[in-house]
DNA sequence: GTGTGCATGTAAGGAGTTACATGATTGC
DNA sequence: GCAATCATGTAACTCCTTACATGCACAC
């Protein structure tokens, strides 16, 4: 009972759905859960072959014209580890790096207006974040999956809450510009 | 011109106001910069032998009783470096990955039970996290840097925020328990 | 016929954690 | 005497990004 590494969870959860290509599941990475748990192209595709040597997953060529191809999709082994590890009751990854948070940190060492700049540079970061996120919204509500919705609808409103706490930390900590 | 990498970055800043040993510079990290820039052991020593070797620091042993026991400081290479990185104008790392988002994002396939012990989990998680930089507070508070607080209040109000969409999903989407 | 997108992969290298190994000191 | 804390480090391993390499298809 190996637990499932980090790209691993996703693949299963999107193939649970349908199957699909290496690239496929990178685009759609990209369109929902990139800015909560990422992947790439290097991590998709030897985690597809490991996953498979496993029985999680089974593929099959499907040439899209002359195009080489290949579609995955979840074996019942592979249903069942992604439900084990949905219902599983262990301590949940959580993980953050952020700079911005980090030149903050240590703001006291600089000249305000330095201060202010990286406070304003964190602030369109989470700002740009939250943009793309609500342009992504009409797309996922017409996908129809209620879970996706909501926890792109999570995303936007952290992301506005960290663009807000900046915008009020340059006022009541750096003065008004 | 190198870049920092991201545990030279926390170590040259945490330096900046004073020498330390790799032992304690772990124990600060674990008090403040934790939650958005950790550090182990693990990278932390080999950096700062990496580190001494570009004369970004320096060291002298400094035993305590019999104990041996080594002290970092900044060269002035190594401040020129801390500061070029504080001021630079580049994209701010930002990289989350948060297992909680994950699985709701995953949580049409389960049952509504199952949906709601995920997000509350993750609540619990949140409200852990910023309770714990609530009891930091006093502390941060009598070292009297003003940014490394800020930051902490920063830090309780996004876990709080966390904490509270969580809380109010759960009432929303899955109903009242 | 050319660029963009579809499609699959590998190689190299850095980042990061965890577990292990060692040993002194301090307080109970 | 024993446990907790101070203190330094390495080894093994996973994770992850980036850059590179390849080639077809389709629209302009």
């Amino acid at each position: 009972m190996n637990a499932l590494n980090n790209t691993s969870r996703v693949i299963l959860g999107l193939l649970h759905y349908g199957e699909h290509t290496g690239y496929e599941l990178k685009a759609i990475v990209d369109d929902s859960t990139q800015f909560f748990w990422a992947a790439s192209y290097g991590r998709i595709y030897p985690e597809l072959h490991r996953l498979e040597d496993q029985c999680l997953i089974t593929s099959r060529e499907e040439p899209r014209g002359g195009r080489p191809r290949r579609l995955y999709a979840l074996t019942e082994e592979g249903e069942a580890a992604f439900m084990a590890w949905l219902c599983s009751p262990t301590e949940l990854t959580f993980e953050l790096r952020d700079e911005g948070f980090l030149r903050f940190f240590f703001a006291d060492v600089v000249a305000p207006e330095t201060a202010r700049a990286n406070l304003a540079a964190m602030r369109d970061r989470h700002q740009g974040i939250a943009d793309r996120l609500r342009e992504l919204e009409p797309l996922v509500r017409d996908e129809g999956r209620a879970f996706a919705l909501l926890t792109l609808r999570g995303g936007i409103e952290l992301h506005t809450s960290f663009a807000e706490w900046c915008r009020r930390t340059e006022q009541e900590a750096l003065g008004e510009g």
